[in-house]
DNA sequence: TGCAATCCATAGTGAACGCTACAGAAAGAG
DNA sequence: CTCTTTCTGTAGCGTTCACTATGGATTGCA
């Protein structure tokens, strides 16, 4: 019942797979790249996260809640306003972040459609909270606004993985403040 | 000299690989697909196109070409604001266009950085036409708006290919034109 | 009709892919 | 110690990859 344990650190090597999958996509990471980054041989790969797309799935899952993390404490501020450039400027940060990929695992990898539109939704209540809040104008679609903020954050993506300078992708974040109207004065 | 004329129509094949190339994916299109999408052999593909690197530069190409102009088209309008809001509201129709794939092949396929950089040198230069022509405010900084724009249309794409709907897409175009400014009202 | 040139179809190259069978090594249980 | 269980390392499975050698088919030209 016992068995000999494990040599390697599963957290560990959970997270070497994000790195890789986050640099360079599903598609190009191959399992002996993925053997190498995490220092385990691919049996002992097999038999502690199942497949490729199964190991797929839960490095992408983890990296997921890392942004859902993000994602709510940006909303937590009390405006909507501020939640949303918190959350713009915050993406900008991380996507030019030296000490991980450039851009975004979640916004890039074709196969998290679902996790962007888990996203999309979160940002679509937040708004429609600002709305009821009086924080941002009755006129406003929050539905139209949360898929154009995420495809800005998605183009910021983008921008940081062409080589785009921090302040560039800082630059996209802030111009599409501008793209946010204020509510009407409430005397 | 003379010899045996080719049996294939050398330009359909290569619209062929275009769309292929655009659907798919540089990466996940194999030389397989490429022969019966173009309905051409090995043999006669890579003598008449090279090799798979070489024909995607071809076919990107190809792309890119249509796609500058359009570009120039939106740009000849007398403002820059018409410009942009023809650019985006093209882009739209586009991406969203249900005879061609979804999206768009430059502003998705990662090897096709230059390109893009074309396209927002292109842009920069109208928007800096914009501002002398007064009918953008001095203040804004051509390049940074330029790159907005890149990346909001980017952000168009995956909205698309994620499976947006037209309307959903036209929806980013149009609040991304909200966060261009008005000049200020010249008497 | 024969020659030279060019293209096409079959078939297969070596390499890399995702994945796994097998046997030995390392642990707890008795 | 032995037994059982589980993990590890090697080595290789079948498949697909990008790419090409070879030989026959089809053309223009003499």
């Amino acid at each position: 019942m016992a068995g000999r344990p494990r040599s390697f650190d599963r957290d560990e090597a959970l997270a070497a797979a994000v790195e890789l999958f986050w640099r360079v996509g599903y598609d190009e990471t191959s399992i002996s790249m993925l053997t190498s980054a995490m220092g385990v041989t691919p049996p002992s790969l097999y038999a502690a996260f199942g497949d490729k797309s199964t190991l797929f799935d839960e490095a992408s899952t983890l990296y997921f809640d890392r942004i859902c993390e993000g994602v709510d404490s940006a909303a937590a501020r009390p405006t909507a306003r501020e939640a949303i450039t918190v959350m713009l400027s915050e993406t900008a940060r991380a996507h030019t972040d030296t000490g991980t990929p450039l851009g975004c695992l979640m916004l890039t990898e074709p196969r998290l459609a679902a996790q962007r539109e888990a996203v999309n939704a979160r940002l679509t209540r937040r708004i429609e909270q600002g709305v009821s809040d009086g924080d941002l104008p009755p006129t406003i679609r929050p539905h139209e606004l949360a898929s154009f903020l995420m495809a800005v954050m998605r183009g910021m993506s983008g921008c940081a993985r062409d080589g785009g300078s921090p302040s560039d992708v800082a630059a996209i974040a802030r111009l599409a403040l501008a793209a946010i109207p204020d509510p009407p004065a409430a005397t």
